[in-house]
DNA sequence: CCACAGGTGTGTC
DNA sequence: GACACACCTGTG
């Protein structure tokens, strides 16, 4: 019998959580379970109401890795409360009930959400499965298919850029991944630094990384390095924010700012929420 | 075949 | 600093 760890929670809803645009690594299995895979482990989750099973792991580990990893130490009811300010978000919250922010890591964020930008997360996760088939470490098998973990800076610094264009369709952003690694690798840029620096110093600095813009950097913020009051702006968010909020076209630059004005210290939650229910309704677009 | 979607980098004013 | 435009691939 694999072991597994079970929790119970109302806020927490495995579709939500993997459907809102933050992770790439998942996959609904034939049984309508979840296989995950996160710092080099697999991970296998089924959600049966409130009742969540964790296969693949056990208390010890599940202590140290993943209740962080699924913010299990957040009081999401209470956050509900403070972000219910006013009907859109308390409609976007019901909508996105079972959202949580994961904890990803910072490496693995940065070259996923530099492969995120003009793209789509169809073709994001395509990439990212290739690139870990390729240079990642074999974990296990699962269902028949082999599961592997996502290459370290020092693994992808020396890849040929036009070898990641080729297999895993990345596009123009070939360099960018390729650069990205071997500023990391070589030690210019530290991904461990930036949890200790204010959020325009962190998001200064990941911007230092080709492919990483303004955007990317708060997203990176958000979902790597838990920054909740980060506010990346997309063009859903544009969409969502001037159709809901401010009935008129705003620069990006804006929306980022008037967003955390709004929704201040839980900017990045709202953000999640109002994603994820403004791109499932196709909110903003015209015809 | 063509249209469209989607952030960043670069070049121009 | 504001803007236009190119960049690559998947999908309709």
């Amino acid at each position: 019998m694999e072991q597994f760890v079970h929790r119970r929670e109302e806020f927490f809803q495995l579709r939500d959580i993997f459907s809102c645009g933050q992770a790439f690594r998942w996959k609904v299995l034939n049984d309508g379970s979840y296989r995950l895979i996160a710092k080099n482990r697999v991970l296998r989750l089924l959600q049966k109401g409130q009742d969540i099973y964790f296969y693949g792991t056990e208390e010890e580990e599940f202590a140290q890795i993943w209740s962080d990893y699924f913010d299990f130490s957040r009081d999401y009811s209470a956050l509900r409360k403070q972000l219910a300010i006013d009907s859109i978000m308390c409609d976007a919250m019901e909508y996105g009930r079972g959202i949580r922010i994961l904890q990803q890591e910072p490496f693995e964020t940065i070259i996923t959400f530099i492969l995120s930008a003009n793209s789509n997360i169809g073709r994001i996760m395509n990439s990212v499965e290739e690139i870990a088939k390729r240079y990642g470490r074999y974990l296990t098998t699962l269902e028949g298919e082999a599961c592997f973990g996502f290459p370290d800076a020092h693994t992808l610094a020396q890849v040929q850029p036009q070898e990641l264009r080729e297999f895993a369709k990345v596009g123009y952003r070939d360099r960018y991944v390729v650069e990205a690694a071997q500023m990391i690798a070589r030690g210019e840029v530290c991904p461990e630094d930036i949890y200790t620096m204010d959020l325009d110093r962190g998001k200064k600095e990941l911007m230092r990384l080709p492919g990483v813009g303004e955007k990317v950097a708060d997203c990176i913020l958000l979902f790597a390095y838990h920054r909740r009051e980060s506010f990346p702006v997309d063009v859903w968010i544009a969409r969502v924010m001037e159709e809901l909020y401010f009935h008129r076209k705003v620069p990006r630059k804006k929306v980022a700012e008037l967003g955390r004005e709004i929704f201040g210290d839980n900017a990045g939650f709202a953000n999640q929420y109002l994603f994820y229910y403004g791109r499932e309704h196709q909110l903003g677009k015209e015809s």
